[in-house]
DNA sequence: AGCACGCCGACT
DNA sequence: GTCGGCGTGCTC
């Protein structure tokens, strides 16, 4: 066999191919980290394939300085839907690759976990016995101890002298000491001892169970579509425990919320075997001992936010995505953009393995494959012990009287439900003190210097801030241009727990927004309050939609509805009827049903109604046969392309460029390039050009031979631009 | 993206 | 006289 001529090394760059190596001293197999010259400086690449020549001119091809891994850093399989998911959305591949990895692992620390051992040197032992040491005898201590029982890992020496570290650098610098480095190899493990099985399980969760477990081994999707309290996380936890048991391992997705400790700890609980978490909050280090505890197959359970989709488990056995439906789950920034629950889908098939989504309100997408026969619907329509589902109601805010954004109706049920000792959640999703500060003289509205928006007010801060570019000033006591009175205008959650505090005083009020909690031990705090039962009343954005579970909230209101009706986003009313869904789903969890109201200026709203009329389920079939009308997904396929530059025009002229070199090609629709919804943000004009197709190939082809060309337009040298691929939004 | 080279303003 | 601004060009 000839040995390959060539490297093929994808590197973390925004050139969309691959660059060709010479192997150099040995041959560093596919899936190897290899450091190369690239350019002035050196690389850590990753060896994608040999290649038997190359199209570059031998004289400008250089070798591999380094090969850092001596086996695979990625298995084939990973690889592979690596490489697909560069190829579907137009990506390149050695960016791609970046995002999947640990930064340490990009920069070339040893992918499988060292111990570091020390010992003393012969000079160290010399100096020992001459008492050189003397006059440190914290060092001569730590040194006497590894003379006599070195060498000695990091874990024994922190036994015997909590702050050997400092003492053990200094006797490395004397030459007194050592430190070698241990590799661990990979750990086989066998079939898991089953969980303890706590909680019976109703007919339906049982049901659902017996599908999955039948489905095992073999590549499946399934839909659980479960209202919240049905106890998704219960067949979750079985499914797991039977994955276990086949000496398998699994991976859970969930969106990015502070409810990933909560879920964490329940798997903790149940399972005996390592779980690694993957999520924002990690640094560095712990981010590389998670990906190293999945690759040497230690964790048999990987917990994680979006990018835990390219966790490398050993011998994967189920993806589970819970809530399924969450716009999270979407990369909408910076340059991949992908989507991890879609993703999981292509893993599970490439593994062989069943996928499992979860959510109470599924995403049109996932209920379009029930119908097209993709997926397994299972469903959970009923809470566990026998709770009620919560009624729904529409307060007519034109029929009311309504002081500082609360109307009569629900400021009376809240009176009503406090007094029977429940507590009340009052969703508002939007944060600050008012959206818009205005003048009453003149009409003067204050505006962000660098976007087409208006500033919030934060009225306990002093200030108004930019919700979209964070730009902050101070609050204005009159108006910069006329000098009569400010007033702020709206509500937003600080405004409204203002208004609830004046209106119901002496009842606790429990804020949650991102002004308010911070960090995920506010938020712990904020929901001990409330669990505790010393909050009364909870006000709070989406951060209260998701996860949590308040079982004496009794009534919930949603004060502001409406933004959305009217939306020209596509998928505006899906994320309409999840937030309410889920707001609702808040309440009456325990033996109490709960009570929901809606304030509404358009009760009579048809999107309002077939949700109220027929739940969510129904809502969607309706707002199904529209998307089908309009050829929006799941029936048609998009893609977006977005630019944005300093110049007001510059990327009107590159995406009109951008148009014109596509042409019309069959079965293409383009649309645009129309000016974004917010044209000017953080000092940046943005524009959008849309690309639709009824068919996935079709579009999948035409971007393919499109970008190169658009790549390669002089008009977008000086502007950001990036593809969207399945945009979330397109507006 | 980095990181160079390259040609014009305000400073030790 | 230099330090340094960011325009444009290249990376196997």
């Amino acid at each position: 066999m000839n040995s390959p001529a060539i490297l093929k090394v994808a590197l973390d760059t925004p050139l969309r191919r691959l660059f060709d190596y010479l192997p150099g001293q040995s041959l560093a197999a596919v899936g190897c980290r290899v450091r190369v010259p690239f350019g002035r400086q050196q690389l850590v690449g990753l060896v994608v394939a040999h290649g038997a020549g190359s199209d570059v001119p031998p004289e400008k091809l250089k070798a591999v300085t380094e090969v850092i891994d001596t086996a695979p850093l990625l298995e084939a399989p990973l690889l592979r839907f690596l490489e697909w998911a560069a190829g579907y959305y137009h990506h390149p591949v050695g960016s791609v690759l970046a995002a999947a990895l640990p930064k340490l692992l990009r920069e070339g620390q040893d992918a499988r976990e060292a111990i570091r051992f020390w010992s003393a040197t012969p000079a160290g032992q010399e100096a020992l016995a001459a008492g050189t040491l003397a006059r440190a005898p914290k060092q001569r201590e730590l040194l006497a101890v590894l003379c006599d029982h070195g060498p000695l890992s990091g874990l024994d020496l922190s036994e015997r002298l909590p702050r050997w570290r400092e003492l053990a650098r200094s006797l490395l610098a004397r030459g007194y000491a050592e430190c070698v480095e241990q590799v661990l190899e990979a750990t086989a493990v066998g079939p898991g001892a089953r969980a303890a099985q706590v909680h019976a399980l109703s007919s339906e969760q049982q049901q659902a169970l017996d599908s999955l477990v039948a489905g095992l081994g073999q590549f499946g999707s399934f839909l659980l579509d479960g209202v919240t309290g049905s106890g998704k996380t219960e067949v979750y936890l079985r499914l797991i425990d039977e994955v276990l048991a086949r000496g398998q391992t699994a991976l859970l997705l969930c969106p990015e919320i502070g409810l990933t400790p909560q879920l964490i700890s329940r798997f903790a609980e149940r399972f005996s075997v390592p779980i690694a978490a993957l999520h924002s909050g990690l640094t560095d280090r712990e981010r590389l001992a998670a990906w190293r505890s999945a690759a040497g197959g230690v964790a048999r359970i990987v917990i994680g936010t979006r990018s835990a989709v390219f966790a490398p488990l050993r011998e994967l056995g189920v993806i589970v995505v819970d809530e399924e439906h969450d716009a999270s789950f979407k990369q909408h920034e910076g340059g991949f953009r992908y989507s991890a629950r879609d993703l999981a889908v292509v893993r599970a098939q490439a593994a062989a393995v069943p996928i499992l989504l979860g959510s109470a309100t599924p995403s049109f997408e996932s209920l379009h494959n029930v119908v097209l026969g993709k997926s397994t619907r299972l469903s959970l329509p009923r809470r566990a012990g026998a709770a009620e589902p919560p009624s729904l109601q529409l307060i007519d805010m034109r029929a009311h009287a309504v002081h500082r954004g609360l109307s009569t109706p629900l400021a009376t049920a809240i009176e009503r439900h406090l007094a029977a000792g429940g507590q009340v959640l009052v969703f508002i999703n939007r944060r600050g003190y008012a959206p818009t500060l205005l003048c009453s003289g003149c009409g003067w509205i204050a505006p962000c210097q660098h976007c087409d928006a208006r500033m919030t007010v934060h009225q306990r801060e002093g200030r108004l801030s930019c919700h979209h570019c964070g730009a902050e000033e101070p609050l204005p006591q009159a108006c910069p241009r006329c000098g009569h009175s400010v007033r702020p205008l709206g509500h937003g959650t600080e405004r409204v727990e203002e208004t609830l505090a004046e209106r119901f005083p002496g009842q606790p009020i429990a804020r949650f927004d991102r002004d308010s909690v911070r960090q995920s031990a506010d938020l712990e705090a904020a929901i001990d309050r409330v669990t505790s039962g010393e909050a009364r009343i909870l006000v709070g954005t989406q951060m209260l939609t998701k996860g949590h579970h308040f079982p004496d909230v009794t009534l919930v209101g949603v004060l502001n509805a409406d933004q959305s009706l009217f939306s020209t986003d596509f998928r505006a009313a899906e994320r309409l009827a999840q937030t309410i869904v889920q707001v609702a789903g808040r309440a009456g969890r325990a033996a109490r049903a709960g009570e929901v109201l809606i304030q509404t200026e358009f009760p009579q709203h048809p999107l309002l109604q077939s949700l109220l009329a027929e739940g969510y389920g129904g809502f969607a079939r309706q707002a199904l046969t529209e998307r089908e009308a309009a050829g929006w997904p799941p029936y048609g396929r998009l893609a977006l392309l977005r630019a944005s530059g300093v110049k007001p025009q510059a990327a009107i002229e590159f995406l009109t460029q951008a148009r014109r070199i596509a042409g019309t090609p069959a079965g293409i629709a383009l649309q645009g390039p129309v000016p974004a919804a917010m044209v000017r943000r953080a000092g940046r004009h943005y524009a959008q050009l849309l690309v639709e197709s009824a068919e996935r190939p079709v579009l999948q082809r035409f971007l393919a031979s499109w970008l190169p060309q658009v790549e390669q337009l002089e008009s977008g040298r000086n502007l950001r631009w990036a593809l969207d691929v399945d945009p979330l939004e397109v507006f």
